[in-house]
DNA sequence: GGGGTCATGTAATAGGTTACATGATTCT
DNA sequence: AGAATCATGTAACCTATTACATGACCCC
């Protein structure tokens, strides 16, 4: 259902999005979209730009104003919404805010086969990770503080809160987990870590800098 | 950074764990994916599988170690993690364990461009969207329940417990967010409508059911 | 014993990312 | 005037998804 759509990069959506305001070329688009911090809730590159473009206006979304150029610059093609574009912006939008879609956080994954680790190594990342969550967290704070000491109204930036809101509730979640598996009465340490032919909590203090790639199990 | 690994798609990472516990053949991984629900954490289609077990056996992380075949079927070939797997399995989960990753969940996209909605459209969108989490969040945890009584230890749900606890906070910052639209005092509502050229709350009632794509703004 | 569905894999297509190319502008 | 960076776009390359193919097994 969802990948029904003619055109599905969200790429699309926001150039719809900025089409509907006025009319632009690729370039101009791909500028606006930086500036206005999009590329910070969309996945963005140059390349995709002008591929997503194209597919807008094969799909009749988007068609080609006119050409301009200025100078000796390569020519620069004009883009304009068609109606068809405002109804399928109109229409991908609702079903984007009303429909919670099924994703694939990496997170997700690697909690599903953490086990292949040993909870010696494990819980050091984990901690490690809410450090990380922590330090985004506060760029984040700061971000939105900046921007809206320029006078943006906060309903452009409830993508961030948003944003923040789910950080924290993984941070959370993420803290009860070390506590689940280092509790010395119920905690999963020890079963787990017996399976990996270790115990836990190990009897050698196991190094503590969480990403070194180099590092062999002994 | 994040794209330096040889083999990028998560499938992968789930095949080189699978791997990591005995060789097998591709179907048989496919079909121990999906027995094991792994379907849910990581993205998961058949064809993709054949394409990442041999990206990874041209990366050197597993190794054809026989082709038999039984009856008239085709062939089957059995892959055995290698050393270099072995490793880049145990890497690569520590990276996603320990660094959280910048991603781009559609629903950020839709918030950052919810504008282009006026309220009286949004606001009945994100409360069916508040529906369907909640369904959501029942179904997962009737899933966790059942397993969990199959004897299986909780260790192996904590990716169920993970997305419950996140779509939860999307819940309560939504909720917020409807609040912070309506609310009769200081509710974004009224500005927001009157740049679409509506009222806030609007005087003839908006059309309550949501994704409906066919209906035109008056 | 013929019609579905399972088992197993390959090939064609579409989508996205990286790399490349080239004139213009600006800086020193 | 040469170096660096911006502006603008295209092409080549990977990755991923869909569609196709075919023998085996199961049902009635």
């Amino acid at each position: 259902m969802a990948t029904k759509r003619k055109v599905s990069n969200l790429l699309a959506l926001a150039v719809l999005s900025y089409l509907s305001q006025r009319s632009m070329h690729p370039y101009e688009l791909s500028r606006t979209l930086r500036d206005n911090g999009d590329d910070r809730s969309i996945k963005f590159n140059h390349g995709s730009l002008y591929m997503v473009v194209q597919q807008l206006e094969k799909a009749g979304y988007v068609t080609a104003q006119e050409t301009n150029r200025e100078g000796q610059r390569p020519e620069r093609t004009v883009y304009a919404l068609t109606d068809a574009g405002r109804q399928e912006l109109r229409d991908w939008l609702r079903d984007l805010l009303g429909e919670p879609e099924q994703e694939y956080p990496s997170f997700v994954a690697a909690l599903s086969l953490i086990g292949a680790l040993p909870p010696s190594q494990a819980v050091p990342l984990l901690r490690h990770r809410l450090q990380r969550l922590a330090e985004r967290a506060a760029q984040t704070r700061r971000q939105i503080e900046t921007v809206l000491a320029q006078g943006v109204p906060e309903l452009f930036l409830i993508e961030e809160q948003y944003r923040l809101a789910v950080d924290e509730a993984e941070s959370t979640y993420v803290t009860s987990l070390i506590d689940r598996i280092t509790d010395p009465q119920t905690g999963w340490g020890p079963m787990w870590a017996q399976f990996h032919g270790e115990t836990f909590p190990p009897q050698a203090p196991p190094a503590q800098a969480p990403p070194d790639p180099e590092r062999q199990q002994t």
